[in-house]
DNA sequence: CATGGAACATAACATAAGTTATTGAACTTG
DNA sequence: CAAGTTCAATAACTTATGTTATGTTCCATG
């Protein structure tokens, strides 16, 4: 159940105390939701911190008319909203892709971090701070990569960041999203997602069938989407990418 | 000179205590840059907060074989990178678009403030968090938006941000970029960006000549954009949207 | 005040990606 | 296990946007 420690663990070397302060919250209000449901929708107030344990959520926003975009997803060890204590209107909603299990992080609990777990808030500063590289990259993606290259880099930072928590064997994970998923998520219309897997299938890049991916040469795949994961800052001082473990 | 102070009071009441220390940090180093340079590359290790004093700048991304996305923009009041004192490498470069006037606020500045200014402190938190939302409205407009409201969207957020900072004069602003500039930023050719222009001046949506920009009807615009300004979170209780001064 | 270079404008043509439609496979669920 | 539903695959056709090219306007500079 680690996972966000296991995550936070890429950048601040934590304590046995931080450690344990981190898995008490985790378990403290905790709560299973269904898959495609919204958590909090646009409009609302935001209530509370979640920590998502267990399971994929996003990030979306709509138009009047019903076009989507989903702007980021949450894997497990994502903390969905540090914004919730300072703005008064959610400009987008949160809803689940599989089903999910998250954990309410009360107001107090973050008091607790700043006044006592430095190292703590520094990493959640950090984690912060990559969402953001997360959402630029996003910008640059939808700008100007092609559609293929869209597609090939958005399964690399996928797959990067389940590595990162833990949540990869070998050279595959999970994958729960469907192709509509990718669509809204690539900007691609659901025919033109399928025809791009189809291409990174024939190129031998991505084996992605029922809820599961393989990526035989992430190398390859990081070529092919002009991935530089540089926006990642998994680079704690003295501990590199591909140390596992 | 009070961009700063005059966009964060869309947000929290400053004390004139508050507004007094934010003067004197914005006087402390200042330099001058012309336009066209890069303020910091990609790569390089940050070192410290920039605060726009005058003048418009860029953060940027760029792919190995030139592709160029602009993936914000910064006006006069608006404070370049909180993330320095965190993050090993910049991810992203930020350059100049005009001449700019910059202050280089201290590492110790932002100690005092947090611990003496807590006005401030959340002015900034708030800041960073409407950036945050800027840049997954951006997502939505690349992945969603048409040509057409994809630059109506563009030019509403920009003319809303000038209007905080108080920047414009009744329904019209300075307006420096180019349109290779709002290509990079719209992810769009500059042949098509000239186009969309034309459309726009055709329907009468904006009058755009030299380096000025007047919008007859924000109102009119805002609806070609499908622009909602809930994300620019200029809420404070008690403070409304027309509220001018 | 002539010259050169940005920035802007426009046209003709090319193409990546969107749309609509049909079918089949893979599941839920009664 | 039949029947409905979602998801995936593929085809035929359309369109928004990209590309290449050329000319024009507007300034800065010698």
């Amino acid at each position: 159940m680690g996972h966000l420690v296991r995550k936070l663990e890429h950048f601040v070397r934590l304590s046995p105390a931080d450690r344990a302060v981190l898995s008490r919250a985790a378990a403290e209000r905790v709560r299973n939701l269904g898959p495609r449901l919204d958590i909090v929708r646009e409009g609302e107030r935001p209530k509370s911190v979640n920590l998502i344990l267990a399971g994929w959520a996003c990030r979306y926003k709509q138009l009047e008319d019903g076009r989507r975009q989903i702007v980021s997803f949450f894997l497990p060890g994502d903390i969905c909203d540090l914004n919730v204590f300072i703005l008064r209107e959610m400009d987008h909603s949160i809803g689940t892709i599989t089903s999910v299990t998250i954990a309410d992080l009360s107001r107090e609990f973050f008091g607790e971090i700043t006044a006592g777990y430095p190292r703590i808030a520094t990493a959640f500063w950090w984690e912060s701070l990559v969402n953001s590289a997360i959402q630029r990259e996003w910008t640059m993606s939808l700008g100007q990569r092609t559609a293929f290259e869209r597609m090939a880099h958005l399964l690399c930072e996928i797959f990067l960041r389940l590595q990162m928590a833990g949540l990869t064997h070998d050279n595959g994970c999970e994958f729960p999203l469907t192709q509509s998923d990718l669509a809204d998520a690539t900007g691609l219309s659901k025919v033109h997602v399928n025809r791009t897997l189809q291409e990174l299938r024939s190129a031998e890049l991505i084996v992605l069938k029922g809820k599961s991916l393989t990526v035989p040469s992430l190398d390859r795949l990081m070529n092919a989407g002009l991935f530089n994961p540089n926006y990642l800052h998994m680079d704690r001082e003295g501990r590199h990418l591909d140390s596992n473990e």
